[in-house]
DNA sequence: TCGTCATATCGCGAGAACACGAAATGATAT
DNA sequence: ATATCATTTCGTGTTCTCGCGATATGACGA
C-alpha cells in the first residue's frame, strides 16, 4: 500500500543490503580493503558457494561491494566512494525526518 | 541462523527499522518536529491501527522515534540525537569494512 | 463503579527473504 | 573441442515479515 516512495532506490537497496546479519558479516571480510573471491566469503562464513554468490550481489547492488573479474575468479571489495555517498543521502534523509539530526556537518540552505 | 553478531543490538535495529518502505514513509510524517499520535500515523498512511502501532513500535526500539504518554494519548516524534548516535555507529562500523569511509564532514571543529 | 476511547498485544494468512543443491554460464588450459 | 574450475542462475523448502481483525490493557469521565 505504498503510494508514495520515502526513498530512492539507491538508498533503498543501500539499508536493505545493510540489513541483514549475514551480509553485515560478509562485509567485516573486507575491511582494510581485502579482495574476496565468491569462494573465499563462502568458506569464510559458512555459507553455500550460491548462497554467498547471491548475497555478495545484494551487497554489490547495495553499493557497498564492487567485483571485478580476474580470469575465472570473480573478486570482490569494498565500494568506499559509493558507501560515502549512500551514508551521506541517509543523512540527509533523516535531516528530513527530524530537526537537525546534525553529526556534524551542516546542511547549507539550498540556494 | 549466525552466532556471531556483526553489528551491535542497537544499530541492528536502526538498520532493520529503516530498511522498510512503510516505515520510511511513516518517518517522513514526522519532519520539522511534528508529534504524531498511533492514529494520526494509521490514518495518514492507510494503514490499519494495529499494524501503525507495531511498526512504531519498531521504529521505537530503532532508536528512531521515541514516545511519550498526554493521557489516554500516545504522542510520537523523531529522536533526533539517538538518530545521531546510531548514524556514528553506523559510520564506524562501516569504518571498519573499507579503508578510510571517509566520513565526508565529519567531526570537524566548528567554530 | 461502568463505559468509552486510544493504544498495545495476539493469532492468522499471504508474500518475501534466506539458504541450499542442482544445473547453466563463463573462462582458462590442454 | 573437451575438460575443469569459479561463478551465476534456477527450483525448492523453511523461516521471517507485513498487514489485518479481534481481543486485551490502560486512561479518563460520568
Amino acid at each position: 500500500m505504498n503510494t508514495t516512495a520515502a526513498l530512492d532506490g539507491p538508498t533503498q537497496d543501500f539499508l536493505k543490503a545493510l540489513a541483514s546479519e549475514t551480509r553485515q558479516q560478509i562485509m567485516m571480510l573486507f575491511a582494510g580493503g581485502q579482495q574476496l573471491t565468491v569462494g573465499e566469503v563462502a568458506d569464510r562464513c559458512g555459507l553455500g558457494q550460491s548462497t554467498a554468490s547471491e548475497q555478495l550481489a545484494l551487497l554489490r547492488r547495495g553499493g557497498l561491494l564492487t567485483s571485478t573479474r580476474h580470469g575465472k575468479l570473480v573478486r570482490y571489495r569494498a565500494d568506499t566512494p559509493s558507501i560515502t555517498a549512500r551514508l551521506t543521502d541517509l543523512r540527509n534523509y533523516l535531516g528530513h525526518c527530524c530537526p537537525t539530526p546534525d553529526t556534524g556537518a551542516n546542511e547549507a540552505p539550498k540556494k
